[in-house]
DNA sequence: ATTCAAAGGAAAAATATTTTCCTTAGCAAT
DNA sequence: ATTGCTAAGGAAAATATTTTTCCTTTGAAT
């Protein structure tokens, strides 16, 4: 089975409609892996010249509501959104900026205080890509 | 030494004036330990009632640019700073929006790939807080 | 083919952050 | 203590980012 056909049937799961804007966002994730507003903004205007960016907006906030995307808060840059999938952490590296997923830790020492209960965790790692090097 | 003092020498070391918006800022932080923009300008405003928010906002980013605060990305809300201090890592509660500072795991056992050159990770629990249980 | 709510586009509004420009004040040198 | 220089503050404007509104279009169920 192809991915558009997977994201079409996704977004019907969810009670939304599977519109051509919507799966052109969803490949331009699946494709760039984490890609922040302004280019999937640039990248979908290449296919939909007259989109507006409102409409990128709202798709991204409409996506993350039903948690087929999520957003990554990357220090010093703006949010990267990527596609849902297993849990994993994330090395940013500081030269190129570029995002990439690593495996997560097995465990996570962590000491909580009484009375404190943990949910989940993540793990961002700060360093310099194999590219960078 | 008291605590107005460290700060003052502080930011006389980095070339900074020791200015009262400043002392209160950094004092205001000290206290709630984590503040957002408008918690420290709400704070703030009842000291100095005619503070603007672009003082607010150009001395973050000079404490920040020193190195003597810290931001702190918290997924779903806005940015939080610190005064910058030992490294650690942060507990987010899910219910009242806290953030806590947590003892950081002692090894962080990631697998990076080939090439990748890790320089340092953080570390965000999110959960249930004591208070909120 | 018809229907209708959801979604898109354009523009406006709201919110957030930075910059400008002029005044004030910290502080180093006298 | 006084002076002078410059960083910093305040107010307002500018810019950037995100959301909302309002009307039109379209996906998809019937
Ligand atoms: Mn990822
Ligand atoms: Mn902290
Ligand atoms: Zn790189
Ligand atoms: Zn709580």
């Amino acid at each position: 089975m192809e991915k558009s056909v997977h994201y079409a049937d996704l977004l019907k799961q969810k009670g939304l409609k599977s519109t051509p804007q919507r799966m052109a966002m969803l490949r331009i994730m699946e494709t760039k892996g984490h890609a922040d507003i302004d280019e999937i903004y640039q990248e979908i205007k290449k296919d939909f010249v007259s989109i507006s960016l409102a409409t990128v907006y709202k798709n991204i906030n409409t996506l993350l509501d039903e948690g087929i995307i999520q957003e990554i808060k990357v220090p010093q840059k703006k949010s990267k959104f990527e596609i849902a999938k297993y849990k994993h952490s994330h090395f940013v590296c500081e030269r190129c900026g570029e995002v990439y997923d690593v495996q997560r830790p097995k465990k996570l020492n962590i000491e909580l205080p009484e009375g404190f209960e943990p949910r989940e965790a993540s793990v961002m790692v700060v360093g310099v890509c194999k590219r960078c090097h």
